[in-house]
Parts: C-alpha cells; sequence; structure tokens
DNA sequence: ACGACGATAACACAGGTGTGCTAAAAAGAG
DNA sequence: CTCTTTTTAGCACACCTGTGTTATCGTCGT
C-alpha cells in the first residue's frame, strides 16, 4: 500500500494557505499556482486534491463557515461568572475581531463576501453566507433571551428586534475594526458594547 | 483644432463601467479589456485615458468616495418635517443601500474595502477608505448632536460614544441588507432604526 | 525483492492579461 | 482644401492562468 495521506486535513491545510493568500493578495490572486506556492507544494499536487480552483474556492469558504460556526459553538462553555450583562459581553467580544487571528479571519471572510455577492442565484459561494450570519445571530438571540430570562432586560422589548440590532452593531463594529483599526480600538468597542448592553438594561 | 471630449466625464464614464463589472464578476474581472467592453469602447480608447489598470481601479474607487461624500453633503436639504427623530431617521434612511441603485453602490464598495484591506500601509486605494467612513461617521455625529440640542436626547449620553454606535449600527444593517436582504428587509430596517433612535430619547 | 497503487511532479495547450508601440481617424483653424 | 493636434483603434510581446494528460516517485502488503 502507499504512503496515505489524511485527505480532509490535507485539503485544510491547502485551503489554510488560500486564505494567507486572499488576506495578501485579494482574490484575485488566489490561483492555483500561487496557493500551491504559499502551502508549499507543486500546482500538480494541489490539483490532486482540488481537480478545479471553483473546488478549492468553495472548499475555503466552507471551511472558514465551518470554523467560524465552531467557534461561536465552542464558547458556550465560557467562565459564567459576574453578572449576566459582564457575560454578555465576553460571549460578544469572542466573536468581534479584535487579535490579529481573528482579524486575518474577518477579512478574509469580508473578500469571500464580496466575491460571493457577484454570484446571481444560490449554488456557490453565495451557500456559505447564510449559515454564518445565521449563526452569529443565534448567538445573539439566545444572549437577549438570557438577559431576559434573567430580568437584566427592560420591560416591553421586542426579543427578535434587540436581537437583530445587537447582530447589526456587532458586525459594524467589526468591519469598522477592520477598515479603521486606529478609530475603532479594541477599548472602543468594549465600551460601545457595554453601552448598548446598558441601554437593555431596566 | 481637433475633437475635444471633456476627459473627466469621459472617465467618469469608464469608472461606471468598471463598477458595473465588479459587481458582476467581482474585482478580479474588471480588466482594462472587460471595462472596455462594458463602456462600449476599445482597450485603446479605455488606455488613452488611463495609462495603467491601477490607476484606474483608484480612480473608479474615489469616484464612488466622492458620489458618496455629495451624497450625503446633499442630503442636508432634507424635508424638515415632524419630529426630530423621524428627521433623523430620514437622514439614515438616506445613506442605507434600500434601492437597487445604493444597493448596486454598497456592493461595489464592499469589493473595494476587501481589495484595500490587502494592501499594507498607505498609498492606493486605503487611502479612500477613510473619508467615506469619515462622512458617515460626520453625519451621525451631527444627527446626535442635533438630537441633543433639541432635548429629545436623553441626559447622560456620551455623545460621541452615541454617534459611533449608530455608525456601526448603520453599517451593519447595511452588510445585512447586502448579505440577506431576505431576511433584512428594508421594512425591518426601518423598524430598528426607529427602535434604536426611540431609546436615545428621553 | 517486488509489484501495485496512492501521491506527486512535470509538461502542453489554449486563452486571457497588462502594457508599449504604431498607424489610422476625426475635427476644427488657417 | 490642408494642416495640425487630439483622439481612437490595432497589433505585438511576454507573462500568467486553468486544466488535461502523462510520467515519476514512495510506500507499503505480499
Amino acid at each position: 500500500m502507499p504512503k496515505i495521506v489524511d485527505h480532509e486535513a490535507r485539503r485544510a491545510e491547502i485551503a489554510e494557505a488560500l486564505w494567507r493568500v486572499v488576506r495578501r493578495d485579494g482574490i484575485g490572486g488566489a490561483s492555483v499556482r500561487t496557493v500551491a506556492a504559499e502551502a508549499g507544494w507543486s500546482p500538480g499536487a494541489v490539483r490532486y486534491y482540488f481537480p478545479d480552483q471553483e473546488g478549492l474556492l468553495n472548499f475555503a469558504m466552507d471551511l472558514v463557515s465551518r470554523r467560524v460556526r465552531e467557534r461561536i459553538g465552542a464558547i458556550e462553555a465560557i467562565e459564567a461568572t459576574g453578572t449576566l450583562t459582564e457575560i454578555a459581553l465576553r460571549y460578544l467580544e469572542e466573536v468581534i475581531p479584535l487579535d490579529s487571528e481573528r482579524e486575518a479571519e474577518f477579512e478574509t471572510w469580508l473578500s469571500f463576501i464580496a466575491q460571493a455577492l457577484t454570484e446571481t442565484g444560490a449554488g456557490g459561494l453565495r451557500d456559505h453566507l447564510g449559515p454564518v450570519q445565521d449563526g452569529l445571530l443565534e448567538l445573539c438571540q439566545s444572549l437577549i433571551t438570557a438577559l431576559s430570562d434573567g430580568n437584566t432586560l427592560r420591560a416591553g422589548l421586542d426579543l427578535q428586534l434587540e436581537a437583530e440590532r445587537l447582530h447589526a452593531l456587532v458586525d459594524g463594529l467589526a468591519l469598522h475594526v477592520a477598515v479603521q483599526p486606529g478609530r475603532t480600538t479594541p477599548a472602543r468597542v468594549h465600551q460601545i458594547l457595554i453601552a448598548h448592553l446598558e441601554t437593555l438594561q431596566p
């Protein structure tokens, strides 16, 4: 029997190289050859795992999607000390790109979004947009629900609307951090999120 | 004397063709040839007005930037009837992509952002990011200030922080409209903005 | 040792790209 | 009409792209 490699792991490794290329040169710079060079293999080797580049791009975007949702799922196990608001804050900051790793992830994701929006109808990159969006929205929903159940929420609020408002705020902050990190600093994001959560309190 | 054409107008016309190509095929699809075909000229003609494609891209992005800021400036003349909150709402909805034209503009802008973020340091597309961002932030600032001066604002609010929070909310909503127009409808955006402005009232 | 087969590399081809250069066309002044 | 300058089209070159095909390498069970 010949050498056996874990295909899925190898594909993930190549996809991560794709991310780095996309972040460095934009999505247009992600050719089979450049990705192969970034990953440290020959173009032929890359094409063994991905017959065409469309499949490569799709896999890479899907992998981002899966990683993001995994991370959102993983933070269920976050430290549950302090007030409910403090806990909610900790959840949210897990999602906003405040360190360089998540910053890279968000910028890459932004490139994917821009590319996916050019495709009309479903069936390509566009299919990966919804799940990530949904994951973050569901997180916001469960946070709002938790605040509500803990009587940490003003009465008479529309919970669904508040979740969507929080969701938009979080994505907007993430975008601002990416575009103008000098102005929208992590500390500033912290302040704005605190202020927002406080306005939800009784 | 030879035929005289308005260079600036012709460049703008070509830049608008560039936008259409970017929106349809992504920024990678915007070559000198494709843009020329979209604009209805020969590649040579396009190259007469833009010596290289980097200049073309820069001009096109700068033109978006100028147009957006012009539009923000132009809505100073908006109808000033109703409560201050209603007026503020009308301003904000002038900025969020709720019709197909501004939707196209926003998607194109998103592609530019993604591409600009790949460039390290200043000097390229990245220079056009700040001004647009600033324009929208300043609009939010003046709206918050107007609400404050009109005693339509809760006491004790940090005006600068509220402007930034509103700014992030607006950009997040715009992003959500672009990514999931099915879920984030214009009517929903309207509701969320109203809810947000109401939380700022005394 | 050997052979079989998964994994990798290499090459070939047609097509698209940016851009430098050159020839043609158009249009008003004299 | 003719000349002059601006504007447009066209061609050529080297380079990069995706992908199909073919050959080589490495590793293991026998």
